[in-house]
DNA sequence: AATATATGGTCAACTTACTTGACCATTTTC
DNA sequence: GAAAATGGTCAAGTAAGTTGACCATATATT
């Protein structure tokens, strides 16, 4: 492969991944959740099966534990999560999506199927199916991190 | 397509894209670059052919104007890049890059190689090839924008 | 069992990378 | 030639992270 052919796969990955945000966000706000940044919907994947400590989320997100910790603040005073107390560990809290949480959540999965389904339109279900898996055969493991 | 893999799709593109941010960032450290940040790379992109006013540099990158001149002030105290007066407009000044910048934009270029090269070891080339080719066809036009 | 160490979490202060608002110099429009 | 638009900067404010200090509880050491 040639220098400038792995240069315009890196730019349009890149690019492709911020459009992808960018959509998101949108299609979240025109479901009427405001005040809702790109970085919570990490959180809410980490959150949304049973809860997560303050701790687990911080290392999910790549951050320390009390960027975590003003995050959570964030989204309990904007009534997407709330903190309760850790059965079987009295220092641990378990933060946990309320029911608009929950509404969020599934706003996001829906505006993520849309974004998708345009692409289904350009490439062909095929082609996005041979994209999704080639994607998830490089997917490193480790924190989420942002494209920069 | 399910909604299910369209979440596995859309996490997947973003963890990849933020993985490649990192390695490249990560291998222009190991060539010697230090204080860049990935945001910087864009600018380079931009500043390469022919050099840019501050001005199509915010366009490019998304930003006021303001926070495009506060990131030329910083590669000009780096040695990256220099003002220069435009010709033809002196309301304006061309930024280009100094020798340094060059280097540092070849760096980049050969650490983004090197990730895609990695790729072709898990895909094989024909699929990385056909990854490309899928993610142009989906590039948008606009400014670069961060993943999140 | 008592003590030492590690872990989960928060408070406070600082830093960084942006933003908005005001303003000046030059260019373009009419 | 005056009015409006454009390129750029200065200054101050904001958002989202950081580091450092600290407390409460849990785990390990002896």
């Amino acid at each position: 492969m040639q220098n400038s052919e792995a240069m315009a796969l890196s730019a349009a990955l890149l690019a492709v991944a911020g459009e992808l945000t960018r959509r998101i966000h949108d299609g979240v706000v025109a479901r009427g959740f405001e005040g809702v940044r790109p970085a919570h919907g990490f959180a809410f994947t980490r959150l949304a099966p049973d809860g997560a400590t303050v701790t687990d989320l911080a290392a999910h997100l790549g951050v320390t534990k009390q960027a975590a910790s003003q995050l959570v603040d964030e989204l309990v005073r904007k009534g997407y999560a709330e903190r309760r107390p850790h059965p079987g560990d009295a220092r641990a809290r378990l933060v946990v999506l309320t029911e608009s949480g929950w509404a969020c959540t599934r706003a996001a999965e829906e505006a993520v199927a849309e974004v998708v389904r345009t692409w289904g339109g350009v490439l062909g279900e095929a082609d996005v199916r041979a994209l999704r898996e080639a994607l998830l055969r490089i997917t490193p493991d480790g924190p989420i991190r942002p494209a920069w």
